[in-house]
DNA sequence: GTGAAAGCGCTAACAT
DNA sequence: ATGTTAGCGCTTTCAC
């Protein structure tokens, strides 16, 4: 092996090309594998890369190219399990085709949202997947609009007004959740949601009471809905249990909301599913380990993420033309916290003869 | 409001200049607040930047100081609430100081995090976070080593070798799990742990062998620690329980750890805490609302990235000296999953009076 | 086949 | 106080 050699700073091209004794120019051609240089040359190039250790510089090369092997991800959040993989997910797929990702987290605020896609922007990204704080009308999208960037918005998206736009089909999720609840006796369901996940909650909502009052035209459905603060949600909650409203099951819309319900739950001590049966969007791992397993709805994150990457990249190849929307099935995983509700008994529940198995 | 002009590419800082009828130079000290330029001129140049919507581009202009202001990150995964609030933490600290944050994920994998910590190195970042997938000896760190780039190690670490180093005291947090658990009567105890996640694994262990056994020479302690497959451990623990053994106690190192261990109780029909004991490192929002709530190990994320930020950037501006290593105080949190083990019996559990609040 | 020259967008040293 | 010049590290004509 060929010993490196020390140097202040990091070997640039120039550093390069003296030591093998050609042009910057050669070595350029060497690194992206141009075939017109003379392999004597290509050799000489080589030897010398390896010497020196040498490595371009992607931002500098960039540059110059007027266009940055860069892609910008904006999430709501990074605390959940959702958002986590996705980032993951999308990470793999940039670096497949040899950009690099960029994330940045708006902590759910759309002002923020804003500053992020500016500062993209001055990044010159090449494209930018969106998962916008409320819908595709933030912002962010505007933003990306006005500038033409390259983007495809995911997860809370209503319509294609402007971009491409991938996201789990929420209503027939919906349509399912209300046809397995209604099925299983439900006649008093609650859902909750978060007003500011404007465009998922809505046709969470609609596909569900549409479902339901055609199954079952008596069921009573009540919806709860807070703008954006969880804990308002939560007192919201709390104030509808208090005045002793006894929903026979209830059906969150978002994964903090599960949160909530499973916590108000506790604080009267109804057992879940005897007292009460609860589904909601999202699943965690730790929903298939608990006393009940808390039945959920997957979206599938890695056929959003592949969707959404494939978009961008078309539009970023320059591909024109209408907005497409993508919807992807998700899957219903019913488990232990659903049970059934007999004779409009405000109670469910079924035998548990064995423990079922976690896995 | 001045109407935006509209133009082909983004304006430059010349775009500015010729509308402004001044020098580039003078265009970027405005840009600067240097204070030597004459007001008029500063009107300017402030009117042109309004008029053409300007920003500069913070990329060229890095490239010319010849210091990037980034700040990489590297996570081994970001699939769980710790790295997600920690990545997140760690955007605010950064951008508090005028830094992008890059974050990459390395999902588990060493040659990953080498690949990962050369990219980094090539776009010439100021500092780098880097939470090991083993331990501060891995190939990321000794590359940054190698690189004298600045950096800070988190997390899973052991010593202060060679970079600073912030991690949760996981040996003193260990000590006060063993007091608890021998405490409340437990006698026969199972750890459980990952051997990649070495640095943290070894300090938490031996706090608690050393401190169960001082507090109970005749007490049991079994480990099982896979070497980096979850599914190993999992294996594992299921072969350590179908040969009939029965802690009365389980203790895990780590968050999916706790996931494994609630998911082989429910297998054998065991009820926690009745049957068997757990806490847990790690927090998550989900263990405060499920029946039992699950007792954890707290870290103080908030506490571990702004040290981290701090130590760091106090490289970056040049602070030369021995690396020094900090580790802060972990919370733990005693709920329903670990009951009292009366006369060394294999069962523990208090009665519940009333549901406790979740909150 | 190759290298000189120009330039991506910006900043810093130095004249003026 | 300002503009000119030079150059960060790289790529890309375009002559030779």
């Amino acid at each position: 092996m060929t010993s490196r050699v020390a140097l202040a700073r990091r070997p640039s091209i120039h550093d390069v090309a003296s030591r093998a004794g050609v042009s910057a120019a050669t070595v350029s051609k060497v690194m992206h594998g141009v075939r017109t240089v003379k392999p004597e040359n290509v050799r000489r190039v080589q030897t010398a890369v390896a010497a020196l250790g040498y490595r371009a510089d992607p931002l500098a090369s960039d540059l110059r190219r007027a266009k940055r092997r860069i892609i910008g991800v904006i999430v709501p959040e990074l605390e959940s399990e959702f958002f986590g993989t996705m980032v993951t997910e999308l990470e793999r797929l940039a670096e497949d085709r040899g950009y690099s990702l960029v994330t940045a987290t708006c902590r759910e605020s759309v002002d923020r949202e804003e500053d992020i896609i500016r500062r993209m922007h001055d990044w010159r990204v090449a494209g930018v997947v969106l998962a916008p704080v409320r819908d595709e009308h933030g912002p962010a999208a505007s933003y990306m609009k006005q500038h033409s960037m390259s983007g495809v918005i995911i997860d809370r998206v209503l319509s294609d007004d402007i971009f491409d736009t991938v996201s789990a089909d929420s209503s027939t999720a919906s349509i399912e959740v209300a046809r397995q609840l209604v099925g299983k006796g439900h006649r008093h369901m609650l859902v909750i949601g978060l007003g500011s996940h404007a465009a998922t909650s809505k046709a969470r909502i609609d596909g569900f009471r549409a479902e339901a009052l055609d199954l079952a035209p008596d069921c009573r459905i009540d919806v709860l809905v807070a703008e954006s603060q969880i804990g308002a949600l939560r007192e919201a909650v709390r104030a509808y249990f208090d005045r002793g409203e006894h929903p026979t099951a209830v059906y969150s819309l978002f994964a903090k909301g599960t949160l909530v319900a499973l916590s108000e739950f506790r604080r009267r001590g109804w057992r879940c599913p005897e007292d009460v049966s609860l589904i909601g969007f999202d699943d965690a791992e730790w929903m298939q380990v608990t006393w009940p397993s808390i039945a959920a709805v997957v979206q599938p994150v890695e056929a959003i993420a592949g969707n959404a990457m494939d978009m961008l990249f078309e539009r970023i190849e320059g591909r024109e033309g209408q907005p497409t929307a993508r919807l992807q099935r998700c899957d219903i995983l019913l488990r232990e916290s659903v049970g059934v509700s007999r004779h409009g008994q405000p109670t469910g529940g079924e035998e548990q003869a064995t423990p079922p198995v976690a896995d």
